[in-house]
DNA sequence: TTGCATACTTACTTACAAGTAAGTAATTTT
DNA sequence: AAAATTACTTACTTGTAAGTAAGTATGCAA
């Protein structure tokens, strides 16, 4: 029963989205799962390797995702990006970024890697989908792709986490104003 | 002697900027100022209390050095948010938003509405400061003034968060490339 | 000089998180 | 059919976090 694992990390991805890795414990997934901490202990060890796991899938996920978008111009492309974000916004979950990093001190080496390594992937592709789409005069903005990948990755991240704070419509009018910044239609 | 109260509140927004709230405990505050935990319960009976202080001293900061500002032209007022984020990105620190926003859902409710004053009361000066200074020519942009607060706010928050991910030149990065956007010189 | 408030310390309690050792039932391999 | 592997459970241990009750030293006030 690879059930049980893949739950898991399923129920830990949530949790790490909702509350953060350091304020979820076991019990959080031995609970509803109806299983005991212990057999959680048997598929990841360690907290660490739980929070590891997650992260991996995240990435796998985020890859054969773009991958299977390469074909089409990049603003449905970027548009991808934004729907995945709006997805998070609508379950009320915030993005691994965006939750793990302000605790990024307080992590595991391990699990300080994956997330750098998730960013960096994410950064690195968004900013090769803003320069095409530049190229192909899609967007339209000012300054080096990456630079603005890393200002559109700020506000899609940032746009959850005020969210919770200052009420669902932020989302909307991060977003709204984003996309009309680049020229990118609706 | 209020002495170790103020210590004790300043060693506590140190700790939330760095490692979250969930992250830190009493034993962080009363080992480095040689008090007993005890001490601290003293002077805030509940970790609560502790971080509804926390949030109160900043938004008094805020509202007090602002102030001082009303008679400086809009674009010098800007440049000292930038400046207050920047400070904070030197010290490693994130923003109290920035660090309490992942981990909303779990914050005791006085904390919860207290982080929400504190974000409205940043995004309604930054909106006005916008709006006046768009009004005066010191900045373009497009759209709401209040919208584009929300894109400044997320922006600096998030330069903050994704410079421990991805290294320290991503601040610079993002702050530079947002003053270009607004038109407000360097 | 007695009394009371301030600012603590000492010494606990309760709860829960992370992790482990040993055992077991069910399936798979040989 | 026996042995090993998988996927757990039972029953712990250890550590630490938050909080509390009772006591104490110091200063000030009546």
């Amino acid at each position: 029963m690879q059930d049980t694992k893949e739950r898991i990390v399923s129920l830990a991805d949530q949790l790490i989205k909702t509350r953060g890795y350091n304020a979820f414990s076991y019990k959080d997934i031995s609970d509803p799962l109806e299983i005991k901490n212990a057999a959680i202990h048997y598929h990841f060890p360690t907290k660490t390797d739980l929070g590891v796991a997650v992260i991996e899938v995240e990435l796998q996920h985020f890859i054969a995702s773009t991958g299977r978008l390469v074909t089409q111009p990049e603003d449905k492309q970027l548009k991808f990006l934004f729907e995945t974000f709006s997805k998070k916004h609508k379950e009320g979950l915030v993005c691994l970024m965006g939750s793990l990093s302000p605790d990024y001190e307080t992590l595991p080496e391990p699990l300080q890697e994956k997330i750098t390594d998730l960013s960096a992937a994410i950064l690195k592709w968004t900013g090769a989908c803003l320069e095409k789409g530049r190229e192909k005069g899609l967007f339209r903005f000012e300054g080096d792709a990456y630079d603005r990948a890393l200002l559109v990755i700020s506000n899609l991240l940032a746009s959850l986490l005020l969210s919770r704070v200052m009420g669902n419509k932020v989302f909307g009018r991060i977003t709204n104003q984003l996309l009309r910044d680049l020229g990118a239609g609706k």
